[in-house]
DNA sequence: CATGAATGAGAATTCATTCAT
DNA sequence: GATGAATGAATTCTCATTCAT
């Protein structure tokens, strides 16, 4: 329950009870959906009292606020990171960006899952800037996409909208994966990425 | 809201105040979500009681097993028919259920969306009964890739996932799809047939 | 369920629906108590329609009611019987009225509870009826205490509490009864009696 | 209605809300009955809020065991400490034992009404455990009449009930006891000893 | 007599949030 | 920061009862 990868979500700014209460919340987020899951059961998940979670996140969409929040911003590193890292050709680039994708679903399945099913009960100006962090990611597949079509790469004639149909098989893995399938985390990286690029009908070398 | 198309979610069975609050709990609950719709919001929709409501629906875990048990119903039909009004080339009955299947996306978003989102809700054997039912028309698919790849027209190394990540697709067109935009039902359905054959690595002809 | 004794509760002006009803009523109050039981079990237990209660009862407490002065005639009249039998020996008086009593409660067990246990429903002028008949029974045996204490038959310095007392234990069989226990109905009547006597101080013979 | 005799029914380690809570609930109880009583009746007489009282007693069966529990205590204390009390014949123990009991039930006859009546509305293991509380009162009787006929001292053929019925015959007065009666609580607890003595035929001195 | 549909009032319970300390 | 106690508003669900037929 404690143990998260070496990149983890809860920044390290989040020191003691906040990072408890964030991870909390993202254990009963994640079982329970947002409306499920009561501030009580935060709070006893974070071993602290109900009215101390107050404290840290005046009100319970703040919480979720701030886990999608992050969730986004840990993703939307690892894309751009792994993108970076990737050589020039476009096909190389998404493949990189699917695999770094989907390691990250994997290894934070929770808050993936409650970052594609949540987001719905958030309102307001946090919704706005929730759903505008989603987007950015988004966004990120649509340059690819765009740098790949016009290089000649790509040649679906849809290349508008392939890239959320990229992000939405992807971040389904969040509804299904179990650790132990038939496929590791890696396998399921490059296979994906063979169903990107085939979707956006990029020759095979 | 009350003009449905020729083939409704709603069956004839459904008289009076049963197809009012049907419809009613379809609003709300793709509105405001299952939890963040009430009963009240329910009885208010559908022009009835609070209490009436549970002559028809003793629970509302049971109006959202309705809802959803009909939806798929409905597009379960839908998809049967088209493959089977389809030729025999797997290309083209997989076409022709990816076509139906979003026009069923793209006729009933909210009863789609409904079903996407609202599953998670639902617990024990209703629950079971219902993700059976789910699963039934990701069977379809399944069969359809398993013939095109057996017949050598479906060249993907994975054609054990692709189905799944095609309802993906498909399914996730229920979170974004708005009336009016740049492609109408029609042509999405030629787009994302377009993008399955391409992910499936069928040949174009 | 069906069967009763010879001299049953229901009396046989009570035809058809009335009659299932007042016995669906019975077993319904005494399974789930007053409050516990709802109109809807009760219809369900009488095989007929929830509001075709009220064209017999119109209202639920007049449902414990009517069982009530039911059970109360049917106990009186065979206490009376029993006495009217016995010799003109108080203590014979007496016996006879326990081992008809402890028969009744014995036989008609659930009518007995349901009128130990949920008067206390009752109000108004209803419950005023019910009382008075439920006195008229500890009224015979208010008398048979006093003929005996005059005809120093019973020793007992306190007379005037004993019938009380003598009803209270009666009563009380009706919630620990089992029929196959250790004594049956005529043992426990003999018994009764004697403790009955023992409690008048009435010397044995 | 806020004084208790010394002894009180209510324990010290229940402090201010909680003790006003089951104090109200005992009144409440005690004059409408389990169902007839609602929450809100009880927060009412706490003088807190309805939600407030869930912080106590989670369920209003809880509210209703606990005070249960309580008096049947309190019961058991006082009889044992009688009996303890008392010298060695079974006479006087039996005695010691019914008078003790009488005034509980005078002093408390809200508690001992609401024990007699309201047991039936508790069920699982809540139940069980207020029902072994109940049973281990009357196993102390039990035991005392055991003790008598042993020695001699209760001539009753029937010893084996005999518990029972004194125990009935004590919890009854809690039904129809008023205060300013024509015996006080003194001269009913040496009425009901004596009862008591003359139904296990213990020969008078 | 009998029914199916409807309803208003109220029940227990939950929960996000606040406040005094 | 941290806590325990408290609360108001809402929620799901039940139920006696009524009404039109």
């Amino acid at each position: 329950m404690n143990e998260r990868s070496a990149t983890t979500l809860i920044p390290e700014t989040a020191r003691g009870s906040e990072a408890a209460i964030l991870n909390a919340a993202l254990e009963a987020f994640g079982e329970k959906g947002f409306y499920g899951a009561s501030m009580r059961d935060v709070a006893r998940g974070a071993k602290t009292s109900l009215s101390n979670l107050y404290n840290y996140f005046p009100a319970k969409s703040d919480l979720l606020a701030a886990l999608l929040r992050m969730a986004n911003d840990e993703l939307l590193n690892r894309i751009q990171e792994a993108v970076g890292a990737a050589g020039k050709r476009p096909a190389d680039r998404m493949s990189a960006a699917v695999r770094a994708h989907v390691r990250f679903v994997v290894e934070h399945q929770v808050a993936s899952l409650v970052a594609l099913s949540e987001i719905r009960y958030l309102t307001g100006a946090v919704r706005k800037r929730v759903v505008a962090a989603r987007d950015s990611t988004q966004g990120i597949y649509e340059e690819l996409v765009a740098e790949g079509a016009a290089a000649g790469d790509f040649l679906t004639p849809y290349p508008d909208d392939a890239a959320r149909n990229i992000v939405s098989m992807v971040s389904a893995i969040s509804t299904w994966y179990r650790a132990g399938g038939r496929l590791n985390a890696e396998e399921l990286g490059g296979q994906h990425a063979r169903y990107a690029l085939a979707l956006l009908e990029a020759p095979l070398d």
